[in-house]
DNA sequence: ACCTGAACACCGTTCAAGT
DNA sequence: ACCTGAACACCGTTCAAGT
C-alpha cells in the first residue's frame, strides 16, 4: 500500500507523524501503534524513538500539528471575511466547525487532559495562540463597537465556549438529531444578542 | 491497599467499574489495564471477560456511568433551585461545570468520538436522555416566557453548546488565565441575553 | 547522526478445563 | 454461572552495537 521501503531520506519524523494522524483517523486512538506505524515505514521499531522519546510525546506533536492548522485555517478564512463583526464570527465558526468535524480526533487530542502538566512548552504556547486568535476576534468587535464593553472575561469566555462546545459535539455526533446538519446562521444569531452593546 | 482477596462475592462487574474509575481518575486513559484490575482485585486476568467482553465494553459502559452520574447530580440541583428561568440556568450550569471539574476523565470518555457508531445502545440513549434533559431547561423557560420562542434548534443549541464547551474547557485546564477559578455569573448573563424574547 | 537487533516486562483476547 | 491457566500474538521501551 505504500512505497516498499528506504522512501523517507531522512524525514523520518515527518513520516512518522503523517502515518499517526493517518490511523489516528481511521482506526481511532487506541488503534496506534508505534510498532506498526515503524512497520509500515519500513524502519525497526526502534527507530521512531530517535525522533520521539515516548508515545506521548507523539501524540503532543499530534496535538501541536492540530493547533497549527486551526490557526492557520483560521487566519485565512478571517482574511477572506467582511468588516463586520457578525460577518467575522460567522466565518470564524464555519472554520473551527469544519475543522472540528474534519479533524475530529485531532480536535479530541488536543483538548484531552493529559497534556496540561506542562507536557511540551510548544504545546502549551500553540494551544495559547490559537486561544488568543479567538479573543482577538472579540476586541475587535468591541473596537468597532459590535461588542459590548468590558474585559475580555466578560464576552470573550462566552463565544470562545459557545463555538468550541458545538464544534466539540458536532465532531462527537453528539448534536440532538433535529440539530444536526443544520447550518451556523441560528448559532451565530445566539452569540451575536450575547455579545451585543448593552443598550 | 485493598481487602486482599475474596472481597468481591459476585460484585466483580461493579468492583471492574470502580477499579477502572480509579485508575482512569488518577493515572489516565492510557494506563488503565484489564490484567492489573484483575490483578488488584484479586482474580485471574480471564475473568473479567465474563462481565465485559472487550476493553472497549468496560470504557462504553464507564460513559454510560457518567451520564447517569450527571443526570442525578442535574436532577437534584435543579430541585432545589429557584422557580426562575435565570435561577435554573445558573443551577444547572453550576451543577454541570462542578461535575466536569470533578471528573475531567470521565467526561472525555463520555465524549470521545469512539462510541458513536452504536457501541452500545444503552450507552446512546443514556446520552439522549442527558441531552433532553438540558433541552426541558429551555422548554421551561418558553413556557414561562423567559426565553424566546422558536424550535429548539433555534436557541437550545446555543445554550447546550455553550455550557459543554465550558465545561469541557474547565475540566481540561484550556481557559485562558484570566478567566480560570471565576464564578458563573458572566457566563450565564452572556447565555440569558442570548436567550432573551424578541423584543 | 541515525538506525538495527535482541531483550525485557508487559499487554488484550481466546479457550479448554475446572468447580 | 463463574472463574482459572496456559497459550498466542502483540505491545512500548531500553540499550549495546553497527554504519
Amino acid at each position: 500500500m505504500q512505497t516498499p521501503r528506504r522512501y523517507h531520506h531522512g524525514d523520518l519524523r515527518a513520516a512518522l507523524l503523517a502515518g499517526a494522524e493517518d490511523t489516528l483517523r481511521e482506526k481511532g486512538p487506541a488503534a496506534l501503534s508505534l510498532r506498526e506505524l515503524a512497520r509500515d515505514l519500513g524502519v525497526s521499531h526502534a527507530a521512531p524513538s530517535r525522533h520521539f522519546k515516548d508515545k506521548q510525546a507523539l501524540l503532543d506533536a499530534l496535538a501541536l500539528v492540530g493547533f497549527d492548522r486551526i490557526s492557520r485555517t483560521m487566519t485565512t478564512a478571517l482574511e477572506e471575511a467582511g468588516e463586520s463583526f457578525a460577518d467575522r464570527l460567522a466565518a470564524g465558526a464555519r472554520s473551527y466547525v469544519d475543522f472540528a468535524v474534519a479533524n475530529a480526533e485531532l480536535l479530541d487530542l488536543m483538548y484531552s487532559i493529559k497534556h496540561t502538566p506542562e507536557a511540551s512548552e510548544e504545546l502549551g504556547a500553540a494551544s495559547q495562540r490559537w486561544t488568543e486568535q479567538m479573543m482577538n476576534l472579540i476586541v475587535e468587535g468591541q473596537r468597532s463597537g459590535e461588542v459590548r464593553e468590558g474585559p475580555l472575561e466578560r464576552v470573550g469566555i462566552g463565544v470562545f465556549s459557545t463555538l468550541h462546545g458545538y464544534a466539540t459535539l458536532a465532531a462527537s455526533d453528539s448534536l440532538p438529531e433535529e440539530m444536526r446538519g443544520q447550518d451556523l446562521d441560528e448559532l451565530v444569531a445566539y452569540i451575536l444578542r450575547g455579545c451585543a452593546p448593552e443598550a
